[in-house]
DNA sequence: CTGAAAGCGCTTACAG
DNA sequence: CTGAAAGCGCTTACAG
């Protein structure tokens, strides 16, 4: 619905169409400033608006980056009620909106393949969360696009990282319970998947028991779904196998937690101490407030788009960008009852 | 990247380019069967992806609906964070792809107006989420663009809405603790603006104290931000304005108010009634789980992308489309004290 | 039922 | 420092 054209001003400033683009495109020293300042008069009076398919269409880049996110399981959804999604994508919006360029928002693993969605608008580079499956992965790769992998293990030489260090980050998450005098400590998570996060979290857990002598069990170990329905579920077993306490590995696993040992009776951090990870904002609803891993998520997304526009833009990054994690406090974790 | 074009397919299968657009775009008795097989084949195994820049740009429709959400008000960020949003765009995404559209999001209230990115990329249609500012709202209007408003009350000829039905819900939430027993019953909301959504709620509100005969105190009614910062603040007031029922018109602040009580050791709802509104994810995480007017979130953002689809593709829509509520009783809710 | 031509609004080499 | 020409990959009337 772009009404004015670049023709149209060119012909009110009396200058080629070409060099109104070289205006806008703020190309340097290919206008005198005067032929600038006129062209850019009109650009405001007549309320120009470049029509950016046009330019996508002309120019082979369309400053669109596709970010990828998986859709729910069941329902052919955006996983944007994980906050944790929502969250990161806010962030990627922010960098690249910052930088001139936009997001094209694309579902995946439900019917249609809507990675083709993102290449029919030629973005010009990729960024996926959470991605696994090798299948989809290949497709991806297929485009040959500048590509950031935000929490992914999949090994590729043509493809760049973001995520958290997650084995360390487990690490220290058990031994801050150790500290507090825990040694029957459950790990609860989602799918433990080859290449996944949950992999290397039970690595770093496993270490922390290790350096602290105590033998792993792996009934200890409870692995399900990243869903709070998963945690109310979890909170049997933990009493069952009597753990003391429970290294969730997502805020949302450790808020069912929480609300499975209310419905029995069963006092936090008295009784039991949960820890979480993430540190989503329910992580301060729930009760007793959860105390949980940071992973800074907002930037992280922000991060995630810094980087997918400088390797776009030919700056060369790291293979492998690791973020730290910092514990939270708050009141979920407690000494062990004597 | 899109390799392939029109051209080589019609080359390979020895017709026109128009032919191939043609079967491309299932324009109806334009080519005979055997002729529409063959093209089908030679998209297929050529691995044809249309350029829906060059579709746009040629044929002055992008099947591009832009989805216009606030900023948060301290940053420069989507309001995803806020569940509701993320949900709401969720739906509306689901909904858009099922008939072959796409969805441009763009923050808006921040720095630059984000209005024109949409316009640049000739999005077919606008749906905006929660505006109130004239301003902005004009930016809008401008475009000329089937536009479909969630949760407003700004009056306009052009636009059409969709909400719930605000001022019977308020009511029937008012009614519901009523019914427990509570005559000081407080409203903790978000800014009470012209033209909002939280005016509608006041107004219920009050129609279910007058029908009850219980006077109205504006003390009781305590107006903050839609944030769980908020509710814990207005925890306080409750307790020092002897409240023995809050309804809060967001969840998230609900979730305040609870937090707010366990920090003073007021317990819910023995002590203190709550409701919520909006039957968010986190209304079943905080403790007690939150009774709640559910708004069907997710159903309302796949009716927006409906009727945005339905306005642009010529089907006529009613002006206003109003969304029923359902009250979820859980356990924030109980009988007054005697 | 099929096609040749023109054009959408830009940008990209190439001249001057 | 500025411009005329060609072209990006599609679709839209218009012919036949």
């Amino acid at each position: 619905m772009s009404r004015v054209t670049i023709k149209e001003i060119a012909a009110a400033a009396k200058v080629s169409p070409m060099t109104v683009s070289n205006v806008i495109n703020a190309r340097p020293s290919k206008a005198s400033p005067e032929t600038v300042q006129r062209i850019q008069e009109v650009i405001r009076s007549l309320g120009y608006q470049p029509n950016l398919s046009a330019r996508a269409l002309a120019s082979k880049s369309s400053r669109l980056i596709g970010v990828v996110v998986p859709f729910t399981e069941n329902q052919n959804q955006l996983l944007l009620d994980n906050p944790f999604y929502a969250e990161v994508i806010s962030g990627i919006e922010s960098a690249l909106r910052q930088r001139g360029y936009f997001m094209m928002l694309s579902g995946i693993g439900g019917k249609g393949s809507d990675v083709d969605a993102l290449a029919q608008w030629n973005v010009d580079a990729l960024i996926a969360i959470g991605i696994y499956r090798e299948a989809l992965f290949e497709r991806l790769r297929l485009r040959h696009l500048p590509t950031l992998l935000v929490d992914s293990y999949i090994a590729d030489d043509e493809v760049h990282h973001l995520r958290v260090a997650d084995e360390p980050a487990a690490r220290r998450a058990t031994e801050h319970l150790i500290a507090h005098g825990h040694r029957r400590i459950a790990l609860v998570t989602g799918t433990v998947r080859d290449g996944g996060v949950v992999e290397q979290r039970l690595a770093g857990y496993r270490r922390a028991l290790e350096a602290a002598d105590i033998p792993y069990d792996p009934d200890l170990v409870l692995a399900g779904s990243v869903t709070f329905d998963w945690g109310i579920d979890a909170a049997d077993r933990l009493i069952a196998r009597r753990a003391t306490a429970a290294f969730c590995t997502a805020d949302l696993i450790a808020a069912g937690v929480l609300t499975g040992m209310h419905q029995r009776s069963i006092s936090i951090p008295q009784d039991v101490s949960v820890l979480g990870f993430d540190n989503l904002p329910v992580s301060r609803m729930v009760y007793p407030a959860l105390s949980t891993v940071d992973q800074a998520i907002r930037a992280k997304g922000q991060l995630a788009g810094k980087l997918v526009l400088d390797l776009l833009e030919g700056r060369s990054i790291a293979r492998e960008t690791l973020m730290d994690v910092t514990i939270i406090e708050r009141q979920s974790v407690g000494r062990v009852r004597a």
